[in-house]
RNA sequence: GGUGCGGUAGUUCAGUUGGUUAGAAUAACGGCCUGUCACGCCGUGGGUCGCGGGUUCGAGUCCCGUCCGCACCGCCA
């Protein structure tokens, strides 16, 4: 037997037990006639003590330990002279009498600690030993809670999980794909699924009624922090269903995940906010109601005073940024330079300052009397000691701004605190998406959403105006999930098809599959597709899902441990029937 | 495709207006120390300043190009 204990579980209550302990050497500490080395594993850390005068051979063998070497070490639990109230076993020793090395290790080129020394790009090459850190460990391990819970929720309200392929058919629409080269077809490619979507709307078809997945999706795009070329979905669909029921059914999976992965319980129903309701509100279409700081519409109130930029902006809009009435004209400045920044691309920003003496100062007010100042701030339900941020311009791209401004606030203030939780509901998304570019509309969601039946004649006459039957749960400005109600009537699908420019045989080509499903009695349905990696992380408190994935990509989708994506021997490109460009 | 920041010892970083032999901490190695737990003390070794070119009497520092990393925009139905 290699180890009768893990390093993290012995206590006072075991003392006199003689114990075999496992584990790598996290530091030894060489006191001359003692010295003590810490031993790690998964479970803990456990000091091991040596002792020159009792037993010299022996001592002198730790003293040559190097760090990460792996060991086993026996001996007897005592109770320390010196307690380390810190550390969970630190009530204890090992008295070693036996010590083996089962394996060393070269140096490793960061130090395995909380707070490492290691950069971002130097972790991911030895990500086996980053991974023996305790928080990303710890990641892992929530990771691996977090989806037992969700099956054991799944299961328990009656949804079976099925394993959809991974080899499908690329799809024009949407994200680029990635693919995979047909060996016994030259010529063709396997797609791997963005998302299992049709797949689980066959499973409907084919009478499952209640399915999920926790699955693996690809999506051949830039990276991000919080996207990855593969990442995992918590993938769900439902048969005989309206709306309501599935966010019913998906809101009491989310309360029974935080209520069982971070003992966070959430009586009331969550807020649900339509699109139009969100971006008015908040300028987004995933706000973070952490923080309340509302947009305010100034457009009316400040026209025609002579102040050509309020004049000439399609749409005026402010926030009020509680307690900021003295921020000093540096940090003003700061703010401005934020909003002009190429990604937010303001032109500039105009402030109101409502210091607590009540008196009104704003950046435009050669142009407003004190007057019109007051009502300004009354619109945005400033108070004294508030400051008052005001953008100008095109309608959807000031609306943009001022949520970025209103985050940027909401840093500033504190008021983005991690282990608070808010969640809602964004629904009523426009179907459809106008692109200037190529001259069509697009599929907001994907093609199979549904109309909401109150709109479903303007799908002709009016197909910017018709909502869909689609909504996402957005919990702390994060997109966690989304979904719809699928269409399952034929007509409205080829209707759909036909507004997205698709021609009958376009669409028979691409989804021919599912269209012909559909005929043989396909069940009203719906469903909704959880960010797994998303969701795992916001539990764990960070933006990044990488430390939430045991072997992730980078920044440019490579992995620098495996060193992937790379080429393949003219062998195998022989064998699929490719030539590279500009490769002999 | 674009913007910003970064690349200097094994590692994390500092490095002034362009100026002598490029520093600190930590890690490593050697020595001392019997209660440490960020042990302490003494000592030693360790550098293609990402790479290529240019300006200059002189470049870690300035310029151009390039590669790599991170964040973001585009993109992500």
């Amino acid at each position: 037997m290699y180890r009768t204990n893990t390093c993290g579980e012995l206590s006072l209550s075991d003392e006199g037990k003689r114990v075999t302990l496992c584990g790598w050497v996290q530091k030894s500490r060489d006191m001359g006639g003692m010295t003590f080395v810490d031993i790690r594993d998964r479970y803990g850390i456990t000091q091991l003590v040596f002792n020159l005068e009792t037993n010299r051979e022996l001592c002198e063998k730790a003293r040559k330990l190097g760090r990460e070497f792996v060991v086993q070490a026996k001996g007897k639990v005592r109770e320390r002279s010196n307690k380390n109230p810190r550390m969970a076993t630190g009530e204890i020793e090992i008295d070693a009498d036996e010590l083996n090395i089962l394996n060393r290790s070269e140096i490793p080129p960061f130090t395995i600690e909380e707070d490492t020394d290691g950069g971002e790009e130097l972790r991911m090459k030895y990500r086996y030993l980053d991974l023996r850190r305790n928080s990303i460990k710890n990641n892992i391990i929530l990771r691996h809670k977090v989806a037992q819970e969700v099956r054991a929720y799944m299961d328990s309200i009656g949804f079976v999980e099925v394993e959809t392929p991974l080899l499908i058919k690329s799809t024009p629409e949407g994200a680029r794909d990635f693919v995979v080269p047909s060996r016994m077809h030259p010529g063709t490619f396997y797609a791997l699924p963005q998302s299992p979507q049709t797949l689980k709307q066959l499973l409907m078809v084919a009478g499952f009624d209640r399915y999920f997945q926790l699955v693996k999706c690809f999506r051949d795009e830039d990276l991000r922090a919080d996207r990855q070329p593969e990442f995992s979905q918590i993938d769900c669909e439902m048969s005989f269903v309206e709306r309501d029921d599935i966010l019913d059914t998906f809101e009491g999976l989310a309360k029974y995940l935080f209520l069982r992965v971070r003992g966070i319980e959430f009586t009331e129903p969550f807020l649900r906010l339509s699109y139009s309701e969100a971006i008015g509100f908040y300028g987004s279409d995933k706000p973070d109601l952490r923080f309340e700081m509302k947009i305010s519409d100034l457009t009316e109130t400040v026209k025609s005073h002579g102040f050509v930029v309020f004049d000439i902006a399609e749409f005026v809009g402010g926030i009020c940024a509680a307690g900021c009435s003295e921020y000093s004209r540096k940090q003003i400045d700061e703010l401005t330079e934020f909003v002009r920044r190429p990604q937010i691309g303001a032109k500039g920003l105009v402030y109101l300052r409502y210091s607590t003496d009540g008196s009104l100062k704003s950046s435009a007010d050669k142009f407003y009397s004190p007057e019109e100042l007051k009502k300004w701030a009354q619109q945005v339900n400033a108070k004294p000691g508030d400051l008052v941020l005001i953008l100008a311009g095109d309608r959807k791209k000031t609306l943009t701004a001022l949520s970025e401004l209103r985050l940027e606030m909401g840093n500033r203030l504190n008021l983005r605190t991690k282990d608070k939780f808010v969640p809602l509901w964004v629904v009523d998304f426009p179907l459809l998406e106008w692109d200037d570019e190529t001259s069509r509309y697009y599929a907001m969601h994907h093609p199979f959403t549904s109309p909401k039946p109150e709109d479903i004649n303007l799908m002709e006459t009016d197909p910017g105006k018709v909502r869909a039957n689609a909504y996402d749960l957005v919990i702390n400005g994060v997109e966690i999930g989304g979904g719809s109600v699928r269409i399952h009537d034929s007509d409205v699908q080829k209707r759909m098809f036909k507004v997205l420019g698709f021609t009958d045989e376009e669409a028979n080509e691409q989804f021919g599959f599912l269209l012909n499903a559909f005929k043989y009695g396909a069940p009203p349905h719906g469903g909704i597709a959880f960010g797994f990696d998303r969701w795992v992380a916001m539990f764990g408190g960070q933006d990044s899902i990488r430390d939430f994935i045991a072997f992730p990509k980078n920044n440019s989708g490579r992995d620098v441990m495996l060193d992937s994506p790379s080429e393949i021997s003219a062998k195998q490109l022989d064998e699929l029937n490719l030539l590279i460009k500009g490769r002999k």
